[in-house]
DNA sequence: CACCAAGTAAGATGGGCGCT
DNA sequence: AGCGCCCATCTTACTTGGTG
């Protein structure tokens, strides 16, 4: 790579428009749709690169976990996760590592797989801060690496896609690299999901990417009849976004035992004769609200993990349980 | 022990507008 | 023109658990 500084070019963007994730999609039975990927320890060259070059499943040279197969265009994705990070390191060059990432994020939905698949006696075996039981945070953080891909040591295969289609490493920062993308109306394009305005300048037409992007999740859970969407954070704009995706689809607050005034949403609708259902949750960053408030004695972390042990119980494994 | 992060609300800034 | 107000947008501080 030069040593000048690098910048995103409109057909690595567009591209990228068309990314929607990692993971088995196919055979998913729970998407968790996040807010943007991060970077993975890496920087954004080489992230943007593999993305846009190497992610993929192919056949013959043949792009084929795509919606069009031979095109990436339309929609396409990475399988296998650690295939994904492997691809990133090879852009640089560097040898194949044992996978892991950190993160408040991806160690949630780890412990929702583990508390499926293995349900422990004790029942907030999976739900507790990492120095609580080192054996425990051992399977989790080996969890991790066995995420969004297929054949994998879980029983319930779990995807990720995301709705904005720019890695970053830092959602509150922008980058060097991206000072060919217009930030504000980039933000603008993605944050106002009603698309009645549109925003756009030489680079991109921002709406249309936003509004190709909702085309494509629609596309992404219609196609493989997934029966649970799990959202982590930024809810009111995914509700917003899911609602105009999916006529019929309704929201509605519900009980938490833990948490009886939590923000998080249930939403149902039937696609394809199929019942879906979207839990929209807070996202489990102890640091923030809701969790730094509202706890009364409790910790935060504790809090936060006390929730996603009730919301896993009483609201994901009866969807899923028929999988198990 | 220093550093960092998949948010968010409150404070700061600044342009548009009507009033004097 | 100059002032003050409102609203949209941008910047800052904040806090906890995990990592090297």
């Amino acid at each position: 790579m030069d040593k000048m500084q690098w910048t995103i070019s409109q057909e690595q963007y567009q591209t990228l428009v068309s990314y929607m994730g990692c993971g088995n999609f196919p055979n998913a039975k729970i998407v968790f749709f996040g807010i943007e990927e991060g970077t993975g320890g890496y920087a954004i060259p080489e992230n943007v690169i593999a993305r846009a070059e190497t992610f993929g499943q192919f056949d013959n040279g043949s792009i084929v976990s795509s919606f069009t197969p031979g095109s990436r265009e339309d929609g396409y994705w990475e399988p296998n996760a650690q295939l994904g990070g492997q691809k990133v390191r090879q852009v640089l060059g560097l040898p194949p590592v044992e996978p892991f990432t950190g993160g408040f994020f991806n160690s949630t939905i780890a412990r929702i797989s583990l508390a499926l698949e293995r349900p422990q006696p004790d029942s907030n075996h999976w739900f507790r801060l990492y120095p609580e039981d080192k054996n425990a945070a051992a399977d989790i953080k080996r969890r991790i690496g066995q995420l969004y891909r297929k054949d994998s040591e879980c029983r319930i295969d779990f995807a990720l896609t995301d709705w904005r289609p720019l890695p970053r490493p830092n959602m509150g920062k922008w980058y060097p690299e991206y000072s060919t993308v217009n930030k504000s109306l980039f933000n603008k394009a993605f944050d106002n999901v009603d698309f009645k305005r549109v925003h756009q300048d030489e680079f991109s037409h921002y709406t249309n990417d936003a509004i190709k992007r909702a085309r494509l999740l629609h596309q992404l859970i219609t196609s493989f009849s997934i029966p649970l969407i799990i959202g982590l954070g930024k809810i009111p704009v995914k509700r917003k976004l899911l609602e105009k995706i999916f006529p019929g689809l309704q929201f509605e607050s519900f009980q938490s035992a833990v948490f009886p005034n939590h923000p998080g949403l249930l939403g149902k609708v039937q696609l394809n004769g199929q019942m879906v259902h979207v839990l929209l949750l807070p996202f489990p960053d102890p640091s923030r609200d809701p969790w730094k408030s509202n706890n009364g004695d409790v910790r935060p972390g504790v809090f936060a993990l006390q929730y996603y042990q009730e919301i896993t119980n009483r609201y994901i494994k009866p969807v899923v349980e028929p999988y198990l």
